[in-house]
DNA sequence: TATTTGATTCTT
DNA sequence: AGAATCAAATAT
């Protein structure tokens, strides 16, 4: 069942944690790519420093602002496509970044890694992805056991004072993602 | 108009 | 510990 647009329209935390153990599906014309979701992020409101919309609206932010349901890609670090979906309803701004999935057993560990593996890049900025077209959210009926999804800080976000450490990051504790943890996570916390 | 800085990843 | 690499935000 693909994931409506009700499924987003709701508190920006509930959506996350709810959406880690369902599927993300990519179609580019040449079969599907599925991934089942395993690390997320949530950004919510202008007052969240973390969040792109704590600098207001602009043209860069407006889909955050604009109606649940749709794409929020943009570059990082000149590199690295980062791939959210917007939650909430509309006139109130927020998102939550897709951070790892499990693909055909392989662990796609990283929000740039994620989107360069499903082919994503900013020309899927604002798409609707309710569709069931180019890319979208599907629930498979796969139960997440209780006591594997756990809370951490997000990541990369120490500029943002006490908004900083709050736990919005939130993983499925797996063999996989077990094994290869930190490291990365480390480099981040310099200033 | 110039400089700084990231919701990162890979290499040394 | 540093490079790669760029658009948006901030300073000038």
């Amino acid at each position: 069942m693909i994931l409506p647009r009700d499924y987003f329209d709701r508190p920006t935390l509930e959506v996350a944690r709810s959406l880690v153990g369902k599927y993300l599906v990519r179609d580019q014309g040449s079969g599907l790519i599925v991934g089942r979701i395993i690390e997320v992020e949530a950004y919510i409101g202008t007052e969240d420093k973390a969040c792109h919309a704590s600098k207001g609206r602009t043209a860069r932010t407006d889909v955050l602002f604009g109606p649940p349901g749709h794409a929020y890609v943009y570059l990082c670090y000149g590199m690295y496509e980062m791939l959210n979906v917007v939650t909430e309803r509309e006139g109130f701004p927020a998102a939550i970044l897709l951070r790892a999935v499990e693909c055909d057993g392989r662990l796609i560990d990283g929000p740039g890694r994620l989107t360069r593996a499903l082919g994503i890049d900013r020309r899927l900025n604002r798409c609707d992805l309710t569709l069931g077209q180019s890319l979208w959210f599907e629930d498979r009926g796969t139960a997440v056991p209780a006591g594997v999804l756990n809370s951490h800080p997000r990541i990369g976000v120490e500029y943002a004072g006490e908004w900083a450490h709050k736990p919005w990051r939130f993983r499925l504790t797996t063999d996989l993602s077990t094994s290869r943890r930190p490291r990365t996570r480390l480099s981040a916390s310099k200033k």
